[in-house]
Order: structure tokens, then C-alpha cells, then sequence
DNA sequence: ATTTAATTTGACCAATTGGTCAGGATTACG
DNA sequence: CGTAATCCTGACCAATTGGTCAAATTAAAT
């Protein structure tokens, strides 16, 4: 058995290029209306220099897409069932806007993707997010039952958490726009109005 | 000056298949990833045919936009300054639920739009929308003055109300695939919750 | 029934798109 | 330094894309 061999300095810078400008370029336009032309542009190489180190548009893509999946599930997943609820879920919401503000094109290139219907990660949310999901949601039914907080529809309590921070970030043009040059930075405000939120709405 | 004509049976039949059939493909791959073909093939027309009505592609998504904007602004327009308050805003909230559950992919047109960076649409968000927010802004501000309502930050509580009304059509295969078959329908439930949400959110 | 207007579409077009490939240029390594 | 490996790219390709156009067909008006 060959070991692969290392990536070398080359490659390495490469990829990382043609990550980067890929993610921007998926996630204004979709895969559908992202060009190969485009990302090689903003990556400053050739388009057959890019086909190199990616054999398609769909394998660029999908490295993209597997880099989100593999850290947008971790926030959700330290959610504590032995923490103290409000902590462990304002704690969940900090993180998500902190996630919305810190990498917004990796929330709308999933945007873009739902907005698909999901054709290339439903195996994904099927396999790994459904059942998180549920797996969280039977903690936080059994606090909101024990009356450690409001009882709430813990599903509908994740999808309002995953709304309100994931805005900030796919509809940031808009939220911009509509602030002008007041709200230069939404998400100093927005964090503190979405604590006020889930604070209300937790209380017993 | 020569009156135009009537819009013939042939007309108004087709020109509403295609609006239809192009609101389904832009809504989903966005404007760039939309093709002719398919919108033709989704209308029961041939391309040529569909160009017979409409001069571009570009004219046809200019004129599911010009449609959307026509309605899109009406609920925020109906927040009436001289209601009660709380009453106003739930109203508002319920209605743009009911908008979601109605017209998803409306909404999902929106969003591709603005996930886009907005580029077809930014003078009617700084002419039109962004007005209308300041507006009502300062009518939320005045009520949180008079201790009507909470102190919430009238901006962060609109955006809050968009996003987590059209998070249900916009998310709506992440929605139902999470909530599996108990969820079939997630309007009822949602509504409930938001119900929830805004009154202990808004109480003084 | 005839004429005029409206509608439809196969064939075509230039440009774009996701790729392929061979050969030259650059880098890494012994 | 020489050589092997890696990297780069102009030229090319088939398919697709947003359109155009003339002639045939259908619908409406007389």
C-alpha cells in the first residue's frame, strides 16, 4: 500500500485559493449559477490550472460543502443536558450568531443550498442533523417538564434560534441596507436583543 | 395615441404559465442558475414560444420581482400607529406566517435575491423598504416610550419578525425534514410559538 | 367563407460552459 | 547540477445557453 504523499507548499497555497474564492462564488450564485470561469478568476489561477486540483465544478463544490457539515453541527452538539438550561441554550444562540458574523458565506452557501431543496446534503440532514436534533430536543422537553424553563415547543424553539442568527448573516445586505449607517455593525445590538429574546421567552 | 389592446384568452393564459413556471425555477436556482429551457419546458412551452411574450429572460424575473415588491411591503404598511400596540404587532407576525405558508416560493425568490447581494432589487429596499422600516421603527420606539410594549430595539424586533416567519418557507426542506411525519404541517405549531414568543417578548 | 391578426416552432446563431490534453515551465530533491 | 515530479496553460471540444427568424398554423374579425 502507497501512503499518499504529502501536500506540497504548491498545493497547498492552491487549494486554499481556490477554496476561498469557490466559497464566494457558491454562495452569492448557487452551484447551479457559480461558473468555473468565476472561481478561477477570483482565484488568480487558470481555469485548467483549477481542474488540476479539483477534477470538477461538483467535486469543488462538494469539499466546500463537506467543510460546512463538519463544523455547523458542533454548536448544537455542546449542548450540555447536564448544564444549566438557560445557560447551555443562550449559550447555543451566542455561538450561532457568533458562527453568522464569523463565517457568512458558509451560511449562505447553505442557504443557497436549502433553497435548492437540498439535493446534495439531505443525506446529511437526514443522517446526522435530524437525529441531533431530535436527540436535543427530548433534553430540552425534559427541562421545560422538570420546570427549569418555559415549556416551549423545543423544535420550534431550535428553528427560531438557527432564524434568528442565520439572518444576520444571509440577509446581511438587507439588514445593512434597512440600518444604513447607523447600524454600520449589526451584531453588537442584534446580540443583545436576541439575549433579551430568549431570556423573556425561557422564563419560567 | 393608440389605446394598447386587450390581452387576448391566448395571452393571459400563457403569460401566466410562464410566470408560474419561472417564479418555480427562479425561486429555487436563482436568477444565473435559471434557465430558459426550463422555464419553457415547466410553462408547456417551447422557448421560442415563451419569448414570443416576454423580450428576455431578464424581463421575465423583472417581472416576478415588480410582483413581489407590489405585496411584499403591505403588511409592514398595515402596522397601524394608533392601534394597540401589542395587538399591532402580533398582527403583523401572523401575517407574515400566513404570507410564508401562502407564497414560499415568493419568499424563497426574495431570498435568492438577496443572497445575491441584491442586485436587482437594492433601489426598491433604500427607496421603498427602508423608509417604511424607519417609519415604523419610530412608532415602536414611541410605544416603548409611552411603556405600551417593552424596550426592544424596534429595528432588531422587525428583522427578528422576518426571520422567523420566513424561515418556514425559506428553510421549509430542512423544516419538514427534521420534524419528520409528526410535523407534516409546521404553520399550526409555529404559529402557537411565535404567538408565545412576541406576547413575552413585548410584555411590560 | 375569407381575410387578417396572433401564435407557434424548427432551424439556426454566437457566445458561454465544463471540461480535455499535450507540451512547456517551474519546483523539489538527491 | 541534473533529473524527476509537479505545475501551468493555450488551444481545443461537445454541449448548453439566450436568443433570432421565417414560415406554418391557429385564432379572431369581418
Amino acid at each position: 500500500m502507497t501512503l499518499p504523499r504529502p501536500r506540497t507548499r504548491i498545493q497547498r497555497k492552491n487549494i486554499t485559493a481556490i477554496l476561498e474564492a469557490a466559497l464566494e462564488v457558491f454562495s452569492q450564485y448557487g452551484f447551479r449559477g457559480a461558473t468555473l470561469d468565476q472561481i478561477a478568476q477570483a482565484s488568480g489561477l487558470s481555469k485548467p490550472n483549477l481542474l488540476y486540483y479539483f477534477p470538477s465544478k461538483e467535486a469543488i463544490h462538494a469539499a466546500l460543502l463537506a467543510q460546512l457539515l463538519d463544523t455547523w453541527l458542533d454548536p448544537l452538539r455542546a449542548l450540555d443536558p447536564a448544564g444549566d438550561p438557560r445557560q447551555e441554550l443562550l449559550a447555543y444562540v451566542r455561538r450561532k450568531l457568533e458562527m453568522s458574523r464569523d463565517f457568512p458565506r458558509e451560511s449562505r452557501l447553505f442557504a443557497n443550498e436549502i433553497l435548492q431543496g437540498a439535493p446534495r446534503i439531505m443525506d446529511a440532514i437526514e443522517g446526522e442533523l435530524k437525529p441531533l436534533v431530535d436527540e436535543k430536543a427530548a433534553v430540552i422537553r425534559g427541562w421545560s417538564a422538570a420546570g427549569k424553563i418555559a415549556d416551549v415547543h423545543p423544535y420550534h424553539l431550535i428553528f427560531s434560534i438557527w432564524a434568528l442568527t442565520q439572518h444576520y448573516a444571509d440577509f446581511d445586505v438587507q439588514v445593512r441596507a434597512v440600518l444604513g449607517e447607523e447600524g454600520a455593525d449589526p451584531f453588537p445590538e442584534a446580540e443583545r436583543y436576541l439575549d433579551m429574546l430568549f431570556t423573556k421567552l425561557l422564563a419560567v
